[in-house]
DNA sequence: ATGAAAGCGCTAACAA
DNA sequence: TTGTTAGCGCTTTCAT
């Protein structure tokens, strides 16, 4: 319609006109005609032209077959508020794909679907290790530290020492001497491993005691958690890797006869939603998830351009959300 | 490496070989070649090929410039659920796209990325709603009737009418005869106006008196809220068109010596993780969001498949989550 | 300053 | 049962 060749079409309708040189009447006259027509290139064979997709895939590499959203734990939304922030400033579209979860996702993986995956989960079945470390395509890692994948990709997690410091420190200022520390048995992953040495080192930090025998390690029946206050525990706090299993012990304690927090303080981990509609409401590290899904995305922006980068871990710092659920150790002072 | 032309491995990796008869022996010879070459076939090509990439846009018609799945009202979050859970058991990647969001929608909505588009949104701009009305894909709308698209679209949406005879019927059976109505100008948009218009009419069928004199509409600054309360209300109950504008009422009544629910009992709308975490616990009407997200991908994936489909508007109901908020009516009986 | 031509990897129509 | 060929729409040399 404006005469010329698909090559000057090209050239005008991506400005690089001036770079390229075609004559700004001839430019103008392919941009009316491109409006008048309603024209819109077609992506899909830019996609298949360029190999490049401005895509990024996130994987969710847990037990759960898909992401969820909802729920009590706000854990993976806020996660993806960052990673959506941080990949729409940079032009990516964000996308959740069936076959990274369903039959295949090596496939989804290798066919040049996305330019780079965001690798969310905790504990990397055998096969999943197998499937990320085989990946084509750059990946950022979210709670893994970079060693778990053999310091193949960079990866964000939070700082655990750091974070678990923060709430022994909350609760050796309130006078608790003999805590406990609580996990359950699915949740055993490599994070949850983490904590716990760093809750042992912040203790000994302070010259409180602990040990092996002050962990609380339950199962889905919770049988363990009955079993603590049964035996009219000489702990005065309780710290939990994670706040629903922090929950577990707010829902128990009654049960027993131990108010929280009078009897017994209780600390979570993830300060997510769920920490607020407790009773009472739970006192817990916070994560900044969003920041870590935003970092993520950002670095992953960069072995995308780049190449291969370093395989750095990012270590992102907590903080500390105080609510109702410790107080003053009323008891062992 | 198997000694045959692309077009049979094209069959053989697709399980066409049966119906488009290739021999067992050299369909085994093919997919032997490509599992020792770690052959995976372009998507990109394949997509671009087929002008079909098995992927649902979202596209997040409101003020916000992105989706937010964290903050206080998992709405947006419940409503993904349902959307990735269907897009999901049909083989669709869900995607979250800037261009969408920014600078040029209209492009992004036509250049073939998406197979069909999910438009969630309350309030269309004119510009929001010109650019669906020329889509050049399959949409379907949430939380807006066809109509308001000229019925071009299907679309889904929850029963205000019942959803809000539920909550006046509850407040009447708590003896409450002078409910007001209450929204903010911010939020004053199609489902808001009607949701007031529900009201007045289940009002009306229950012989109890409303109009327009019983809307608290405020600003932000919320003074009409204050005023509300200082003129000491007639009214013994309040409902609020959702979930934040009942908060606002629970933040406020203390300040004027009112207690919820004892001097005033207040409805939500939306039932979102908030009123969890509200004091008192918030009734609200709940609104099936993720089932609403099902239902929308599935309708949308007929048009994607069968060409145009009847716009069809979807109601979907609402149940009823009693909590803390309401109670027996103690004024004005 | 503009155009011709090749080719990205795949699939479908047609031929053998 | 298998192969040949063409072409999806774009971008990019390279030539003019």
């Amino acid at each position: 319609m404006a005469g010329v060749s698909p090559t000057v079409v090209s050239r005008v309708l991506h400005n690089k006109a001036t770079a390229i040189r075609v004559s700004e009447q001839t430019a103008e006259r392919v941009r009316q005609a491109a409006s008048d027509l309603g024209y819109r290139f077609n992506i899909l064979a830019r996609q298949f032209r360029q190999q490049r997709t401005m895509a990024i895939g996130v994987l969710h590499g847990l037990s759960d077959s898909r992401p969820n959203f909802g729920g009590d734990s706000s854990y993976f939304a806020d996660l993806m508020d960052g990673v959506i922030d941080a990949a729409f400033a940079l032009d990516y579209t964000v996308a959740f794909c069936p076959k990274l979860l369903g039959d295949s996702p090596a496939m989804a993986m290798a066919d040049g679907r996305f330019d780079g995956l965001v690798w969310y989960g905790s504990t990397p079945t055998e096969e999943n290790r197998k499937l990320v470390m085989e990946s084509t395509v750059p990946i950022v890692l979210l709670h893994n530290p970079s060693e778990v994948f053999g310091n193949r990709f960079p990866s964000v997690i939070c700082d655990n020492t750091q974070g678990v410091d923060l709430a022994v420190e909350h609760l050796a200022g309130l006078g608790h001497r003999r805590i406990a520390v609580a996990v359950s048995r699915e949740d055993f992953f490599n994070e949850a491993r983490t904590r716990i040495e760093c809750f042992f080192k912040a203790m000994r930090v302070r010259g409180l005691r602990s040990g092996p025998s002050d962990v609380i390690e339950f199962g889905l029946d919770l049988r363990e958690i009955h079993q603590f206050f049964e035996a009219g525990p000489a702990h005065t706090a309780v710290f939990a890797v994670t706040d629903t299993i922090a929950s577990r012990f707010l829902d128990i304690a009654p049960e027993h006869g131990f108010a929280v927090p009078t009897d017994l303080s209780v600390v979570g981990f993830d300060s997510t939603r769920m920490c607020e509609a407790l009773t009472p409401r739970l006192t817990s590290v916070h994560q900044p998830l969003a920041l870590m899904g935003r970092r993520a995305v950002e670095m992953l922006n960069q072995s995308i351009e780049k190449g291969a980068t370093d395989p750095v871990t990012l270590v992102i710092p907590c903080s500390f959300d105080i609510r109702g659920s410790t107080s003053i150790a009323t008891r062992g002072i």
